[in-house]
DNA sequence: TCAAAAACGAGAGCAGTGCTCTTGCTTTTG
DNA sequence: CAAAAGCAAGAGCACTGCTCTCGTTTTTGA
C-alpha cells in the first residue's frame, strides 16, 4: 500500500510535493488569484507544460491546496482540543472553556495563514463545485465541536437549548448523520454557532473590522463564549481566566 | 453641480454606466474573477482600450461594483427596517422582531446576487486595500442595526448586556465614533453579532451549508433572534409569528 | 531478457488576458 | 476660430492556462 514501488514513483511524489510547497508559497505570498502554474514551474526550473504531468489542471492544483489547508486547520482543531483534555479541569465551565480554546485555536491559524484561510472559508473560486475530496478534511474543524459538546452532553452538563419546531426534522437528520450521541436542539445550535465563530474570523481577516473593532482577540472571547453558551455548554465569568 | 454641461458630459455618464451594468452582468454571470475588460469591451461594441477612459484599471472597475453593491445592500437594509416602522408594534419584542426583518432581508439579497455578495463580503482581491470611497457605502447595514438598537435604548427598551473589561475602551470609542446614544457594552454585542450574522449568510452562499443544513432560512431566523437578545433586545419565542 | 507500453521533460503554439502607446478625429474651451 | 482636451481605434507587449508533438527514459509483461 504504501511502499514505493520504484525511482519514479518516489520521483513523483518528491515533485508533487514541490510543486504544492512552491505553489502554498505563491499562494501564502500573493493569494489565490494570482497563483500562476507557469510561475510555478518557472521557480522549481521546468517548463510549464511538464507541470501538467502532476496536476491536469490550476484547478486541480488549487483543489490539493485546499485539501491541505482544511486539514491543516481542522489538525489545529483536533491539536487544541486534545491539549485541553490533558489540562486539569479546574474552570468552573470546562466544556465551554475548551470550546473556546479551539476557536481561538482555529483564529489563530486563520491570521497566520490568511490566504489559506480565504482560499477554504472565502468566496469560492468561480465555477468551482467542492470535489468530494474535500468534504472529509472541511468537516474535521466541526467534528470536534461536535465531540466537545458530545462530552459535555455525555457528562449530564449540556444545558440543552431550545429548538425551532421547524428546525426539528432537519436537526434529527443531522445528530443521525454525524453527531451521534449529541440532543438534536444543540446539534442545530452548533452549526449555527459553527458558522457564527467563522463569521467573526473572516470579518477580521477580510478586513471588515478596520478602523472598527480594535481590541480582536477579547472580541472573539467573548463571544465565542456566547456562542459555548448559546450551544448549552456553561457560561463562563466574562473575566477570562489562565492568560 | 448635478447639470449636465454639454453633449461629451452626458455620454460619458451614459457610457460609464453601461460598462458598469454590463460588468455587473457578467460579474453576475461568471464571478469577480472571470471578469474580463475585454469581454465587456467586446459586449459594448468598443475596443479594449477605449474602456480604459472610463476606468483607469480592472481594480478600479470592480471598485465601482463594490460600492454599487455595498450601496444595494445598504438600501436594502435600510427599507426593511424603515418598512417595519410603519407596521404596528403587535409583538412582545418589536425591536428583536426588527432587527430579525433586517437581518433577513440582508441575507435574501445575498441569495438573490450571490456573486455581489461574493465580492464584498467573500475573500478580498488579492492585495486589494479598500479605497475610502467604500468605507461609506460598507457601513450603511451596520449603521442600521445601531439604529435599531438605538431605537431601543431611547425606549428604555435595552437589556444591556455584560461587557469584557478589556473591551471598555474600545467599545467606548466605538460609542463615540459612530454609535452614540447606544451603551458601550451593547456596541461591542452589536459588532461581534454583525460578524456573526453575516458568517451565517457566507456559509449558506459559499457552500458550507451544502449537505449538512437544509432547513437554512429557520436557522437563520434563530440564530438572528438568538444574536438580537446577546446585544440586549428582548427575546422573541422560537415559534416565529407572522409567516 | 527484451521488446512494447507507459511516463516524462522540453518546446512550439493557440487563444485569451490587462495594459500602454500612437494615430487620427471630434468636442469643448478660451 | 484656433488651441486644448477628450475620445475611439489599432497595434503591440508581456503574461496566462492549456494542448500537442517529439524524443528520451523508465516500467512492465510475455
Amino acid at each position: 500500500m504504501s511502499t514505493i514501488r520504484g525511482a519514479r514513483e518516489r520521483a513523483r511524489i518528491e515533485v508533487t510535493a514541490a510543486i504544492k510547497d512552491e505553489a502554498r508559497k505563491q499562494l501564502a505570498a500573493e493569494g489565490a488569484a494570482k497563483l500562476s502554474l507557469r510561475a510555478v514551474a518557472r521557480e522549481l526550473g521546468m517548463v510549464s507544460s511538464a507541470l501538467y504531468r502532476y496536476f491536469p489542471s490550476r484547478d486541480d492544483l488549487l483543489t490539493a491546496l485546499i485539501v491541505d489547508a482544511f486539514d491543516a486547520i481542522g489538525a489545529v482543531a483536533e491539536r487544541a482540543a486534545k491539549e485541553w483534555e490533558g489540562k486539569e479541569r479546574e474552570g468552573k465551565a470546562p466544556h465551554a472553556e475548551r470550546w473556546i480554546a479551539v476557536a481561538c485555536a482555529v483564529r489563530e491559524w486563520g491570521l497566520a495563514h490568511p490566504h489559506e484561510y480565504a482560499l477554504i472559508y472565502g468566496s469560492p473560486v468561480p465555477g468551482y463545485i467542492a470535489p468530494m475530496d474535500t468534504v472529509g478534511p472541511a468537516s474535521r474543524v466541526g467534528l470536534v465541536f461536535i465531540d466537545i459538546v458530545r462530552t459535555a452532553s455525555r457528562a449530564e452538563e449540556l444545558a440543552v437549548p431550545p429548538l425551532a419546531p421547524e428546525l426539528r426534522s432537519d436537526a434529527e437528520r443531522m445528530t443521525a448523520e454525524f453527531a451521534e450521541g449529541v440532543p438534536p436542539a444543540a446539534v442545530a445550535a452548533l452549526v449555527a454557532a459553527w458558522a457564527q465563530l467563522f463569521g467573526l474570523i473572516s470579518f477580521e481577516l477580510f478586513g471588515q473590522f478596520n478602523r472598527v473593532v480594535e481590541a480582536r482577540e477579547p472580541l472573539f472571547r467573548q463571544a465565542a463564549g456566547e456562542l459555548a453558551r448559546s450551544v448549552g455548554l456553561r457560561a463562563v465569568e466574562v473575566e477570562p481566566h489562565q492568560r
